[in-house]
DNA sequence: TCAAATATTAATCATTTGATTAAAAGAATT
DNA sequence: AATTCTTTTAATCAAATGATTAATATTTGA
């Protein structure tokens, strides 16, 4: 049986194992960096049970790089697109959001940097990011804002930019900066716990500055 | 003779070539994804000079890289202990500096990152992060403002995470940024261009918010 | 001009690495 | 219990890749 769903006992599948191992090291290591029998290890199974299940490592690296894109995402489209959030709280929740989803998974964005820089074709063309934004809630209330002269700088990519630049940096340049602050992993997670009241905070001091 | 100073006509050493190349190849595609041969294909030469001249990838990887963190980071250091210069003042010329820097190089952001993540010790080992923050001038024009009221949030890890998280992470995000967007290289640059006098005014708003 | 030093090349090596194969083991079906 | 299908394993392959070698070409200095 391939899928025991019944059996409560056995935890994962071979598939199942696998495909977490490798997220596991790709994130890490990146695709160019990554052996598949590192992959392997991490599974704890036979090298060759990794094309059996998922035909080369550019398949299994595709999988998950469309299952991580998609989740991440997905996440964002959803509170873009809330019509009952103001601006503002959409902020607050975008930044609560991510700092908690990426402080789980701190490799989560030098991975997809990493990643859409190595082959940006095959990545974004698979999804419409410029629909995404132009499309929505988001951005109709910034365009609002704009016009209500609630916000200064009128080109949304700087707000994006800034909102987004403000979240993910700090654990992107993580290593530096825990060797710059002469901090640990601990006081490091409680600086980003800072930042979840800090950045909207910033973000709207950010919309009033000219 | 391995280097014709006097030979006009010559413009550049083998040796010169392939440290070109090779810096061009690693900041493009990182250090696991670059083939040597990709390097020698790129400088025009025999495979085997690469060796020859830097008996391994590795060792000739080590060189660029330390190159190109010294001179990233002795021009900060220079910025932010100039004595004769106020925190703002340190900020549209760290803003300034960066920008133009990045946008010659735009891969330097990225390539930095991500090598300093797949060996962290190595690389910041070589470089007292710490002390050359904390005895900054920067540092202490931070502390007095922060003394006097003149910036809220007291610690200066944050005002470095934005600032210059500010500056390098729409690089970054370039290819995503552009996607996003809609918009191409040419109007990107225009967008980093804007920001350099954008950042100052928006780290001065962030500074006294509360 | 000629010998020594330096630079360059083509061929080759030894490993690594992604992938396959054929056989064995295990599970499901009859 | 026998048969069939699925999963797992050990061994192996072929290509890629970093590096070396031995021979050749070029430059330098006496």
């Amino acid at each position: 049986m391939a899928k025991p769903n019944q059996i409560v006992t056995e935890q994962f599948t071979t598939e199942e194992k696998i495909k977490a191992a490798a997220k596991a090291v790709f994130y890490k290591k990146g695709f160019a960096a990554t052996r598949t029998r590192d992959i392997a290890e991490e599974a704890g199974i036979n090298l060759a049970l990794l094309n059996y299940y998922f035909r080369s490592k550019q398949k299994l690296f595709e999988l998950i790089m469309l299952e991580t894109l998609t989740a991440f995402i997905e996440k964002m489209v959803l509170l873009l697109n809330d019509e009952r959030t103001t601006l503002d709280q959409k902020v607050r929740e975008v930044v609560e959001n991510y700092i908690d989803v990426i402080t789980a998974e701190p490799e989560l964005p030098i991975f997809i940097i990493t990643e859409i820089r190595s082959n940006p074709k095959l990545l974004l063309q698979k999804i419409p990011v410029k629909k995404i934004i132009r499309q929505s809630v988001f951005f109709k209330q910034h365009q609002k804002a704009v016009h209500e002269g609630r916000i200064q700088e009128p080109n949304p990519l700087h707000f994006l930019m800034n909102l987004i630049g403000m979240i993910v940096f700090p654990f992107m340049a993580k290593p530096l900066l825990m060797a710059g602050g002469g901090i640990e992993e601990k006081e490091f997670n409680e600086l980003m716990k800072e930042r979840k009241k800090l950045i909207p905070m910033w973000i709207k001091a950010i919309m009033k500055a000219k």
